[in-house]
RNA sequence: GCGGGGGUGUCCGAGCGGUCAAAGGGGCUAGCUUGAGGGGCUAGUGGCUUAGUGCCUUCGCGAGUUCGAAUCUCGUUCCCCGCACCA
């Protein structure tokens, strides 16, 4: 069988017939996978979820559900915008790499440049890549019905977004605000990791670091600091006297701080204005005051201030900082340790025992006195309670976290003040990157707690499998907070209450399965008529058709039609997708919809796969191991990849695409060809037997699929029932009967669709395979005695085969025994809990005397087994198959025809043998 | 640091209270097949023992719960992933 012709010819067929378009009738499915990003061309490694999606898919349609699987492509954000600005540049890096995508679609070198040339036109990438895109996922014979893709710049899609943005607005999660990022000084833009040098390896993190106003001559000195708590402890201020510090009018005020720190409050939204630049150690000696009591704090110069780090301001707390005590003991200067946490374990003063402890005994010693803090941070941290601490006396030192900061900050003695977690970032352009806080930026409130409540509540309702994800979002719903949604750059829909912005890639693309249902309706209109009304209408039934109608200029019956698309199909019923999306796309893809729909509307399942790798290594452009999707169709072959997929690795593993491992599956797959292609015509005493593994089969086959375990599904339904079959024909069968094998068609369709239509079609199947229905398990075809008759065949081929090993030598002839019939009864008895005493009151085994009290002991161990008939008979019909495994005479009897130590081992399920 | 998840035999990997010396592959070993093979088939692959058996040791490390633990609890250690304006 020609691969790849078959599968061209099924694709084909499947398209004509649309036999992926479903009909409104019946039980529903609604399955989505997240839309691919259309700024390149995916690879094996991206299809591994569209293919498991696909092929529970095909099974809810082979259960005769209306199943509905749609795709769209995602062109939303900056990367295509980035790509087409560097086409357009020039660049020669940007230009090879997408010479190199073109190629993998287009051989002829005129054209594809052309193509190339295109792309300075944002819209030509995106244009190119979905439809390549689409064409790769036609070629590996997914189920798509491909009438109502969209892409997420077409204008219906972006009156879509704005509606849902303004319903977000009118449910109050729209903030407004300010928001530090890493900022190109150059391309004077917000940079994420990707466009930071290196950014893959460093930490591109912002920390915020709260800095504390203490009054100070004419002003403030100001200290930054991540434990605002200890600010009740503190006894002095450190600063570096040999560094370089400003007087400077912030905000108003007169600020006193390191010339570093003040070179980057402009980036951090605030006024400034330099007064006067002097050395350090001319505020060494004078006098702050605290900012929370009337304590006055003596400055005092100290080198372990990094003037270059925050504010080179620090405030010492001698009682919890090992570093502080240790350098005011150094400098003799007299203050005494102020304790505010006690800790369990501790003195009142910490930092001096941690010291003792280390016997650290001056500044020196840095290795120790990093050592101690970190020693007793900890300890602070999860055991400490604040003691004596303002407001917060009493307080475990974990439960207040931002507490003490908001609470400063709201008297006007603190602010935030951010800290690159790297310093001396630079920008892939070459460029400083510096923290900016950006005013004004809108945002999704995911932090509001009525919010947060109801999206746990969607959570709840929801299928998440594998089931030990559910904690992962679980912690996501927590820890999202305010998320900034609109960008001043980038492709998209602009947020409809302020045009400048364009609303963030992710945050537009949350509930839109629903726009599946809408868009090959609305695909042909003028999109300026789908005002909020019809969304309204459409997507929440509120008001009525003809209000829509009239409101928007649409027809009364589209609306209709439109209202009635969405009342079929929705909810989804499974959004399936990898793992990397579950914190962020999915969690807002339940806070939006858990906010936005009724509860009936709320997603019904989610299912998250693993990612795949080659050779046990990540497929990366750098190391130049990536395998388009293109050539699986080219080099491999759809089933084939379907079944390395499905079959390889657990959804919940990490999959490793080996060549290895796709030779191995390959042969299984030619091999099954050829199995099922196997003429042959005749019954055998081995159809029934053959029948009845495929039904105990399947039985829960469909439960695998229904849960997910592909895996499984395809170890039995596809390895597994080869077993069978050759050993079906190796035990004598003649041919695999018509209707089982179109059966087994069937049920291997899901995973092998191409082949399973081909073969299909020669064995006369009417219509596709893919449309048939799942066969039901019969459970009169089930024959456990059979079955149990042939494992024994099978077992004591084993054994035979064991003691052979040991006698080593060719056998003249073997005797198999089959136990006597008290062994049966008693063995019976026992698994039904009869003890010796019971037993032995039975006249035929207690004539069996010491035999069977040793027997009993046995017989507990033993698996369950059939009557001594049963095994009698399995073994008789199956001596020429031994004689012909072994090469010798076989011999069947009952033990009681026979006497000597062999027969009597014989055991229920276990026959006595003697090889002779 | 915070959050999530893991450490299983030569390798990958299933198992998640008894049916576990532990599925399934790969590798390796042996036999068969011999219109050549690196292909196909069959068997073996912790140790000792044995005519198909039995025993011992083993599932990161240490302790515990239990009649019984790879599987549950606690501690410990190592590894992976995410931490936001990036799709």
């Amino acid at each position: 069988m020609d691969l790849h012709a078959v599968e061209k010819k099924w694709q084909q067929r499947w398209q004509e017939a649309q036999a992926f378009v479903p009909l409104r009738k019946g039980k529903k499915v609604f399955v989505t996978v997240p839309y691919p990003y259309t700024s390149g061309p995916l690879h094996i490694g991206h299809a591994r979820t569209y293919t498991l999606a696909d092929l529970w898919a095909r099974y809810q349609r082979l259960q005769g559900k209306a199943t509905l699987f749609p795709m769209a492509f995602h062109i939303s954000g900056t990367p295509i915008l980035s790509v087409a600005d560097r086409i357009r540049e020039g660049r020669k890096e940007t230009l090879d790499l997408y010479r190199d995508y073109i190629g993998i679609y287009e051989p002829d070198q005129k054209k594809a440049e052309a193509v190339l040339r295109s792309f300075t036109e944002p819209k030509a990438v995106a244009d190119f890549f979905s439809q390549v895109i689409a064409r790769d996922f036609q070629s590996l014979g997914f189920s798509i019905d491909w009438t109502r893709s969209f892409t997420t710049g077409d204008p219906a899609y972006r009156k879509f977004i704005a509606w849902q943005f303004l319903r977000l607005r009118d449910a109050g999660v729209i903030t407004r605000g300010s928001h530090a990022v890493q900022f190109c000084t150059r391309d004077q833009n917000a940079v994420g990791e990707d466009d930071i040098r290196d950014g893959d390896l460093l930490d591109t993190g912002i920390e915020a670091f709260t800095a504390v106003k203490f009054p100070f001559r004419d002003g403030f000195l100001v200290a930054a600091t991540l434990r605002p708590e200890t600010l009740f402890g503190a006894t002095n201020l450190w600063i570096r006297p040999d560094a370089t510090y400003v007087k400077a009018r912030v905000d108003g005020e007169i600020w006193y701080l390191s010339a570093a720190g003040f070179a980057t409050l402009g980036d951090q939204h605030h006024t400034v204005k330099e007064i006067e630049r002097f050395p350090g150690k001319k505020l060494a000696g004078s006098e702050a005051q605290s900012p929370v009591e009337k304590r006055i704090l003596p400055v005092l110069p100290a080198d372990f201030v990094d003037p270059a780090f925050a504010t080179g301001v620090v405030f010492s707390v001698p009682a919890h900082a090992p570093e502080d005590y240790v350098a005011l003991r150094n400098l003799g200067f007299p203050v005494e340790p102020i304790p505010v946490i006690t800790v369990p374990g501790y003195g009142p003063v910490p930092a001096k025992e941690v010291c003792d402890q280390l016997h650290i005994s001056s500044a020196g010693d840095r290795d120790q006195l990093k050592e101690a803090t970190r020693m007793l941070y900890k300890a602070e941290f999860y055991q400490g309670v604040l003691a004596r601490a303002g407001p917060f006396s009493g307080t475990p030192v974990k439960e207040i976290k931002g507490q003490v900061a908001a609470w400063l900050k709201s008297r006007g003695k603190a602010l935030d003040f951010f800290v690159p977690k790297t310093p001396d970032l630079v920008c892939r352009c070459g460029a400083r990157v510096v923290v900016k806080v950006l005013p004004d930026q809108w945002f999704i409130n995911y932090g509001d707690p009525a919010w947060k409540a109801k999206t746990r509540a969607c959570l709840k309702q929801m299928a998440i499998i594998p089931e030990g994800s559910r904690a992962s979002f679980e912690a996501a719903i927590e820890w999202l907070h305010e998320r900034a949604c609109a960008r001043r750059r980038g492709l998209g829909t602009a947020l409809p209450w302020d045009e400048q912005w364009t609303i963030e890639s992710l945050s537009d693309s949350t509930i839109y399965p629903a726009f599946y249902l809408l868009a090959h309706l609305v695909r042909d209109q003028d999109a300026e008529k789908l005002v909020p009304a019809v969304f309204d209408f459409a997507l929440l039934g509120k008001g009525t058709a003809a209000a829509a109608a009239k409101a928007s200029g649409l027809p009364l019956k589209l609306l209709q039609s439109l209202r009635k698309e969405f009342s079929f199909w929705y909810p989804v019923d499974l959004r399936h997708t990898a793992v990397p999306h579950l914190t962020n796309h999915l969690t807002f893809y339940l806070f939006t919809h858990a906010l936005l729909f009724p509860e009936q509307h709320w997603p019904k399942a989610i299912s998250l796969n693993e990612l795949l790798v080659r050779d046990g290594h990540k497929m990366s452009k750098s190391k130049g191991n990536v395998i388009p999707l293109a050539d699986v169709s080219r080099q491999y072959s759809a089933d084939l990849y379907r079944l390395y997929i499905a079959s390889g690795a657990d959804m919940s593993a990490v999959i490793d695409w080996t060549q290895e491992g796709i030779e191995t599956v390959r042969k299984r797959l030619l091999a099954f060809i050829e199995l099922a292609e196997r003429a042959g015509s005749g019954k055998s005493p081995m159809d029934a037997w053959l029948r009845s593994r495929f039904h105990t089969m399947l039985q829960d086959l469909g439960q695998d699929i229904e849960g997910f375990r592909f895996r499984s599904y395809a170890q039995r339904a596809f390895f597994g029932m080869m077993n069978d079959v050759a050993h079906f024909f190796r035990r004598g069968g003649k041919a695999i009967p018509g209707d089982l094998l179109k059966d087994w068609f069937i049920v291997l369709s899901p995973l092998i669709p191409h082949v399973c239509e081909e073969l299909w079609e020669r064995q006369d199947g009417k219509g596709l395979v893919s449309l048939a229905r799942w066969p039901r398990p019969d459970p009169k075809a089930v024959d456990p005695a059979l079955e149990a008759g042939e494992d024994l065949v099978g077992r004591t081929v084993q054994d035979i085969r064991e003691i052979l090993k040991l006698v080593d030598r060719k056998p003249g002839k073997v005797h198999l025994y089959v136990a006597p019939d008290w062994k049966y009864v008693m063995h019976r008895r026992i698994a039904d809990g009869a003890d010796l005493k019971t037993l032995m009151a039975d006249p035929a085994i207690r004539a069996q005397g010491k035999a069977a009290a040793v027997f009993f002991e046995r017989a507990k161990k033993l698996p369950a087994a059939a009557g001594p008939a049963q095994e009698l008979a399995a073994l008789h019909g199956a001596r020429t198959f031994l004689e012909r495994e072994f090469g010798c005479p076989i011999e069947v009897v009952s033990a009681l025809q026979a006497t000597g130590a062999r027969a009597a081992k014989a055991e229920p399920g276990k026959p006595g043998i003697e090889v002779v």
